[in-house]
DNA sequence: AACAACTATTGACGACACCAATTATTGCTC
DNA sequence: GAGCAATAATTGGTGTCGTCAATAGTTGTT
């Protein structure tokens, strides 16, 4: 009889779990999750998205993004902008406040980055995180 | 700006919530979900756990094992045996229903492990694996 | 004998993945 | 160009799940 652990897929869900935890407890004096945190780091890159964008490429629900925006914008994170080709749209943009957030944050994000990869090297840490990139694959680019 | 992904702790977080899925959606048919799968495989390897046992090598909260582990008596596929030692432990055993469960779906645990890690090839699941298990640590042996 | 520690259990709460339905708008097509 | 399928955002509901607090029964210690 196999191992409960001899199942890659099992081990990557149980360290998923961790990962969350990690990075919502380094989140939480800021009042954001890591949910938040994502949207935000995919505006960072995108300057402007549509909620729908934001659905496919964070693979959450087009449903959850509703509530995550809304909470951006109390905080003064993000915006909302009216799309000037489709009146249906939203344009979610990142505001100034929202990027120095990103700045003064990253610095805990790379800490939880390290505890979690503990023992690992830094050529261990990359052989890794190109791995785990493979199989993510396209739906997460 | 660092990217989405750029965060291997991202990565695992978002690769564990779809193995999950592949899992539990796996799993459906029987009935059970990918946490009554974990116990099962455990109690395969330990001839017999307590459950407070159950909840320490799982991750699982205490309270949540109980319900696991009546799902799983309702269905035949496990025990609890009081404890010649102590009154206040029960000892959960696996049936001989829930061994040839195990069996059977066996293959359909290997298959989600394989639509998961899709792209690499053998050697690349192997240093995968190593990894992860690197980074679970002691926690999850 | 009294008291702290532990096991299993119940209950509550928030977060979240999932799905269905609605409204406003757009694009297609006949 | 009128009707209709498709789409974007939103609302609401459901079940699962992680977390914590509280309780009853039992054990070990002092």
């Amino acid at each position: 009889m196999r191992g409960l652990h001899a199942d890659t897929g099992y081990l990557l869900y149980r360290l998923g779990l961790r990962s969350g935890q990690l990075f919502n407890a380094s989140l939480q004096e800021s009042g954001l999750r890591l949910r938040h945190y994502a949207v935000l780091r995919l505006l960072a890159t995108t300057e402007g998205a549509l909620q729908r964008e934001l659905s496919a490429r964070l693979g959450y629900d087009p449903s959850a993004i509703v509530g995550l925006v809304d909470d951006l914008e109390k905080l003064g994170f993000a915006e909302r902008r009216p799309s000037p080709d489709d009146r249906r749209s939203r344009i979610v943009v990142l505001t100034d406040e929202g990027r120095t957030f990103l700045q003064d944050t990253d610095e805990a994000g790379t800490q939880v980055t390290n505890d979690l990869l503990g023992p690992l090297d830094a050529g261990e840490r990359k052989t890794l995180h190109a791995l785990l990139l493979r199989i993510a694959g396209d739906g997460l680019k």
